[in-house]
DNA sequence: CTAGAACCCGTACCCTGGTACGGAGTCAAG
DNA sequence: CTTGACTCCGTACCAGGGTACGGGTTCTAG
C-alpha cells in the first residue's frame, strides 16, 4: 500500500501519516527501491488505532503510550486498565466543571431575561464571580 | 499601580496583561515620566473579568467582544445574551461528546474488568470502536 | 553611591496537531 | 514518450495562549 492509499482507507491527510511516523507513533515503514513507503495492513490498523484513541480523548502522547503497550505481554493489561481509568476520572472531572460553567451560563441568562431594561446585570456578574 | 503589582494581584504574570495589551483586551495605560505603565483598579476590574470569563469558557477573542460591550449602551444586553446563549449551546454540546466518550472508556473499563486474564479486550476495542 | 529588583521593548520560542510549499524524482496511462 | 498524478524531503506556517531572552533604563533600599 502507497501512502495514498493508505492515507485515504483511514480517512486522514498524506502529511499527517508522515507527521505521525515523525512523532513515532507509526514505524518507518520499508521503502520501495525508489524510496516509496510501504505499508501494510498493519498500519492501517494502527492508524484506526489511533483515530479512535484521539475520539476517546487520548492525546498523540498518550496514544504513543497506548501503542507501545498493544503488543506486549499480558501485565499491559493492568497498565492499560489504569490508563482508561486515568482518562476517564479526567473526562469526569472535565464534565464537573463544564456543568458548572453551565449552571453559571445559565445563571447569567436569567438574570438577563429578568432585567431587560436599560442595565446589563450579565457583565457584572461576570466580573464578580468566584474564582 | 505598576505592573508588576497589578500582575500578582490579578494572579497572573507580568508578560501576561502585556500580552493581553497586545491583544487589545486590556487599553494602553498611562505611562510614568520614565514610561513605565500605571494602572488603576479598573484594570484591576478588566483583568478580573477576563480570568472570569476564560473560565466561563470564552476564548480571548470572545473576550474582546464581550469586553467592548461592556460600557456600552443599554441595547448591549441583548447583544451581551445572545452571546451567552451561543456559549452554553455551545457547552453543552462539549458536555454532551464527553459524555459519550464517557461511556465508551466505561464500557472499556468493563472489558478490561471481566478479563483480568492474559488477553487485554480493551485496545482491540478502542480499535474497532465505531467511528 | 551602588547593587539588585523591577521595568522597558522587540523578538523569539513553547506546545499541540497538524497543513502547506517548493523543487525534484517516479510511476502509470495513453 | 510524454503528461499528470503521486511521492520524496526539508522547512515554514497556522491558531491559541502565553513564556522567555537579551540588552537597556529606572527605581529603591542600604
Amino acid at each position: 500500500m502507497t501512502i495514498g492509499q493508505l492515507a485515504q482507507q483511514a480517512s486522514v491527510g498524506v502529511e499527517t501519516i508522515r507527521f505521525y511516523e515523525r512523532q513515532g507513533l507509526l514505524p518507518e515503514p520499508p521503502r520501495s527501491a525508489a524510496g516509496y513507503r510501504r505499508y501494510s495492513s498493519e498500519e492501517l490498523d494502527r492508524l484506526r488505532f489511533i483515530r479512535g484513541a484521539k475520539q476517546l480523548g487520548f492525546s498523540l502522547s498518550e496514544i504513543g503510550e497506548l501503542l507501545e503497550l498493544r503488543h506486549e505481554p499480558s501485565t499491559a493489561c493492568d497498565s492499560v486498565r489504569e490508563r482508561v481509568e486515568g482518562k476517564l476520572a479526567d473526562i469526569r472531572s472535565r464534565i464537573r466543571s463544564l456543568e458548572e460553567i453551565q449552571q453559571d451560563l445559565e445563571q447569567l441568562h436569567a438574570a438577563c431575561d429578568a432585567n431587560a431594561a436599560d442595565d446589563c446585570p450579565t457583565l457584572d456578574q461576570i466580573n464578580h464571580r468566584r474564582i
